[in-house]
DNA sequence: GCCAACGTTGGC
DNA sequence: GCCAACGTTGGC
């Protein structure tokens, strides 16, 4: 099993929203980094786990749990000509964009900030407190998944 | 294959 | 809202 983070901008699509789906599971979708794509569509496995981070907002940082629901399969998204993210190069016969389904898992009882992340010593390797870092998916090891469990 | 221009991400 | 960092595009 792995771990992963992923991130989501709260004004688009938070936890409590990802809790309030159905079987609170939702399709990842909208993912156009080939990094992150490449990760989902050939790494993720069904029950690997998952920080769930707030991006772009107030106090950026990791908010809860949640766990892969879903083998991979193509973003449908990117066939649809009225949605946000559709693209008109990828085929439907050959996809070029790949998601996985996520459902929640807890929520924690505080937000792990992104400032408190970077002042640990523990996690100064991790992809996400390196500067300039934009990809939304990325790996977490077991050694900082349990270091930041341990912080709540 | 290089690289300038452009678009996006995301912290601050 | 600003802007640094980075990815993608497309001319050559």
């Amino acid at each position: 099993m792995q771990y992963w983070l992923m991130k989501s901008e709260p004004d688009e699509f938070n936890i409590d929203d990802l809790k309030t789906r159905p079987n609170k599971t939702e399709p990842w979708d909208g993912v156009r980094n080939y990094q992150a794509r490449n990760m989902m569509r050939d790494q993720m496995c069904v029950g690997d786990k998952v920080f769930f981070y707030h991006s772009n907002c107030e106090v950026p940082g990791i908010v809860g749990i949640a766990k892969i629901a879903s083998k991979p399969y193509p973003d449908f998204t990117a066939f649809d000509k009225q949605d946000k993210h559709y693209d008109a190069k990828s085929d439907p016969a050959n996809p070029r964009w790949y998601l996985v389904d996520v459902k929640y898992v807890k929520k924690f009882k505080r937000t792990v900030s992104l400032t408190e992340l970077k002042q640990c010593e523990a996690l100064e390797n991790m992809q996400l407190v390196r500067k300039g870092n934009r990809l939304s998916v990325m790996p977490v090891t077991e050694q900082q998944w349990d270091f930041i469990n341990s912080m709540l």
